[in-house]
DNA sequence: GACAGTTGTCTCGTATATAGTACAATTATT
DNA sequence: AATAATTGTACTATATACGAGACAACTGTC
């Protein structure tokens, strides 16, 4: 045992491994870690060879998709990658008509309106627009957040088996921010109402005088890859909401394949 | 000549390419295209072979980096380039000091201001914060702008030799949209008169009835490495703008590397 | 002031990723 | 319907990028 960990360690001649993969762990690693690293401790957060470490940074660099603090030369992400960011809100066919229907959405009924898709297990705010009321949704772009505290979370897993949904969701992520627990039970049963209605509705969750009005995107196969969302004050009138989730509806059959 | 061709076009055998350079010129070809483009396109636009084109294009879209049109297979930037960037606005270390000081700035005045820095020969701008008077500025984040059309051009110019600025800014820049023609070398004393001043202050370029107070950022070798920008409507007086010059150098000075 | 740890750069042999080619399946074009 | 062009996948050989190791220049630590 102790002999195959010291011999793994001494003789181990580490598998070679492409550049791209590489970059890509880089990339992830440092969203992931949320802050600056130093190359010589990324080589050893990724276990790979400083050598190669240090050109594929340098290139990254080179190509302003990192940058290098001059200071303390840690790396983080550079303009570059900013600028691509931008062009996947702006260009990307979804993205790009998602967020035209958002801000319309917004526009027409006066309310925050969201974009958000499933990304690493988790809700994911990919575009927003406020709305006119005096109370401010404190959310921001590139949050990400548990799904059984949304309305989109209950729409994004819509069609997926239980074995799965239990999978993808960390235990904590079914604990709310005051400490109140969602029933997994409860909370499959919501997703089947959800698929089946078209849509999904939930008040104060996240935030309790706040309710969600969810609405699918479906793909060309006919799954949810994702939602556009109405966030609303709580107290509005059976009428109100009865009128936003038509026109959130309009929306949500714009954005979806034929 | 023709021969030369001729078998340039049949023998040639293409250089051996690192996935990793032709990751990054796929990456900067989508950007500048700014929509999406078919696989095999791509090849040829790159000139590349198809096959290993085929290869990284797909390890890019596993990765989120990309993301494949379902209905016409055309390629564009994925959801997880779009959350790198949001990181390269929150993280990394200038922009996200950058970033603040703007938002407290234009809490502050009351104004539009913005962070810019140099990309591709253009400003660009990198984050901004609207103020709240009723005139709006009808910019966005991304926009990249003639250097020669802004305060920021001035001095992110600056200390750079005229053969430099000549070759970085394509002769088109030289003329504002509506026609205007701006001469190169009043261009250069404005340059240089950044320069001394720490400042620049530029009315009715972009749009006529607005005026853009900028300062740099300096690095730590004491270049300019972006700056802050104040957009002003064009009638202020002495006594406001004097005092918003020097909130603004305040801002500009506790970015700068000391 | 000696010692350990880290950083950035370099050189070298070999495992392997890339260019090339081929092929069936689509899609466009005539 | 026949032809042409394109798409996506698979298969090899070989040019080369990667891992390993060495080195000097710093940086901190006791």
């Amino acid at each position: 045992m102790i002999n195959d960990a010291l011999e793994a360690k001494t003789n181990a001649v580490q598998r070679r491994e492409r550049g791209v993969d590489r970059i890509l762990q880089i990339l992830e690693f440092l969203q992931r870690r949320g802050e600056g690293i130093r190359i010589g401790a990324l080589a050893n957060a990724l276990n790979a060879p400083r050598s190669s470490t240090y050109t594929l940074v340098n290139d990254l660099t080179e190509a302003g998709l990192l940058e290098i603090s001059q200071e303390d030369s840690r790396i983080f992400f550079g303009k570059r990658i900013y600028l691509y960011g931008l062009s996947y809100i702006h260009e990307n066919s979804l993205a790009k008509r998602a967020r035209m229907e958002v801000d319309r959405l917004a526009r027409e009924t006066g309310e925050t309106s969201e974009f958000c898709v499933l990304h690493n297990g988790r809700y994911t705010l990919m575009h927003m627009c406020v709305g006119n009321r005096p109370f401010r949704i404190s959310s921001a772009v590139g949050v990400q957040i548990p799904l059984p505290w949304t309305a989109s979370g209950r729409l994004l897993l819509a069609g997926r088996s239980r074995k799965e949904i239990v999978e993808l969701i960390p235990p904590e992520d079914f604990v709310l921010p005051d400490g109140r627990r969602i029933e997994i039970n409860d909370f499959l049963e919501a997703i089947e109402k959800a698929r089946h209605d078209g849509y999904c509705l939930t008040k104060g969750l996240v935030d309790t005088v706040a309710q969600c009005l969810a609405a699918p995107i479906y793909d060309a196969v006919g799954l949810v890859e994702a939602t556009i969302c109405l966030v609303l004050p709580i107290d509005l009138s059976e009428g109100q909401t009865g009128m936003l989730r038509d026109r959130l509806l309009a929306s949500s059959r714009a954005l979806s394949s034929r």
